[in-house]
DNA sequence: TGTACATCAGTGAACGCGCGTTCACTGATGTAC
DNA sequence: TGTACATCAGTGAACGCGCGTTCACTGATGTAC
């Protein structure tokens, strides 16, 4: 077995790869903010201008980061909700959700970085992140949107609805078919899952919580139970 | 009228606050992580090591801005909160979870050194502020209490415990006399709040969102009306 | 009321560290003929 | 298959900037007698 050495091709790949995952990593100490170009290079163990050959700029990395973080988040969410029986619509929520917490809770440095207080000085491209940023959301919205067309929603909890250009917006952009109650309900539910998953990463719930995947459980059971029945 | 030069203790007082002050800027031009005492010191057009007579330490001023900020919150909560008649539940939780926003959005840097992602190298030190850190919390608990004892609120509304040892923390922490079911029902509103003032704080609504007031009544009247009917 | 002394505010220099980005360069890898 | 040339990875120095914090110091303000 003659060991081929590798190809430039293959040692770019390789090396974009290795400086993505220290970047995550670098993320997960120093922060969006601390996120930076000459760290990653001393962890290559390579001068700091030759990570110039890989990345144009500390701001691309971080767009990089981003379009990855929520493709990597809609993936493990759409997968989860595509595994339940597509009749079960309240448990397809519950997959979604639960699968959303649980991607936060294991990488809490790129939730932060997603759904976190924006990082200074630095404004996403919205031509490369509002597709990927909006695809959890998107879905979320559809499987509410499959459940009231399935009649699965109490009337009960459809009770007010959103300002007219957003509700406008929402049914463009992702091609709804909705009621603007509904839709209501919908974007309430996604932010309590992201109030969720915030306040616990962020450490807001206190000392005492000994069980984050109960609480995360009991919150939503009274969400969805308004909204189920 | 003799102009009287100010004493020591008053040009102090001022400096302090001026301090203060100019630290709020910089928290909404370049976030916490940049806050920086050579700046501020810039901007008070004093040397960098003069504004030692006045701050301890980067950190010091950063939990100072902490504390600073949770008691303004709360206060003006719960000034809100006061003015709705106490028989009326539904309206007062409504007008402290209004006043929650109201606060965020006037002022979202102070928001998100709250409430957002935690300041990377800093930590806060509890026994300075997690009880003003609390206060808000523990104001809208009071409130579901109050309710539930007047049994304003709809039983269906009341369905999942949270964890034993969350329940117990919350309990003697707060000195509250609630179901377990309210509580759920009242951290999952807190969940709600946060989640909606930082996503709109945050901009993740997008582009069409044309009137941020009725969408945050209408998932505000969402919740509620699950809750009281 | 005046003087002596202690306190305090602010200076300026320094230490040691960090960052993003550019540039001219060497030497190795890949490609076209 | 061998050679000439083009491409590319990585170097090392530099530019110009930022930061927190300490220290010995001057000169003004306040206090005790």
């Amino acid at each position: 077995m003659t060991r081929r050495p590798p190809t430039r091709a293959e040692n770019r790949e390789a090396m974009e790869t290795e400086i993505r995952r220290l970047a995550r990593e670098h993320l997960r100490s120093h922060g969006a903010a601390g996120l930076s170009l000459r760290a990653i290079a001393r962890d290559l163990g390579v001068v700091s201008s030759a990570v110039y050959r890989y990345v144009p700029s500390r701001d691309e990395l971080l767009t990089t980061l981003l379009v990855e973080g929520y493709t990597d988040l809609a993936d493990a969410v759409e997968a989860r909700i595509d595994e339940v029986d597509p009749a079960d619509h309240r448990a397809r929520i519950v997959a979604g959700a639960t699968a959303v917490r649980a991607w936060g809770v294991g990488d809490t440095a790129r939730w932060t970085l997603l759904y976190g207080s924006p990082v200074p000085g630095y404004a996403a491209p919205p031509e490369r992140t509002v597709g990927p940023g909006t695809r959890v959301q998107a879905r979320l919205l559809h499987e509410i949107a499959d459940a009231e067309a399935a009649r699965a929603l109490r009337p009960a909890a459809l009770v007010t609805a959103p300002p007219a250009g957003f509700m406008r917006g929402a049914r463009s952009e992702f091609g709804l078919s909705i009621s603007d109650e509904a839709l209501t309900a919908a974007v309430t539910l996604w932010s309590t899952i992201v109030g969720m998953v915030s306040l616990e990463i962020f450490g807001q719930y206190g000392p005492d919580l000994d069980d984050a995947d109960a609480l995360f459980a009991a919150q939503l059971g009274t969400v969805l139970t308004t909204l189920f029945g």
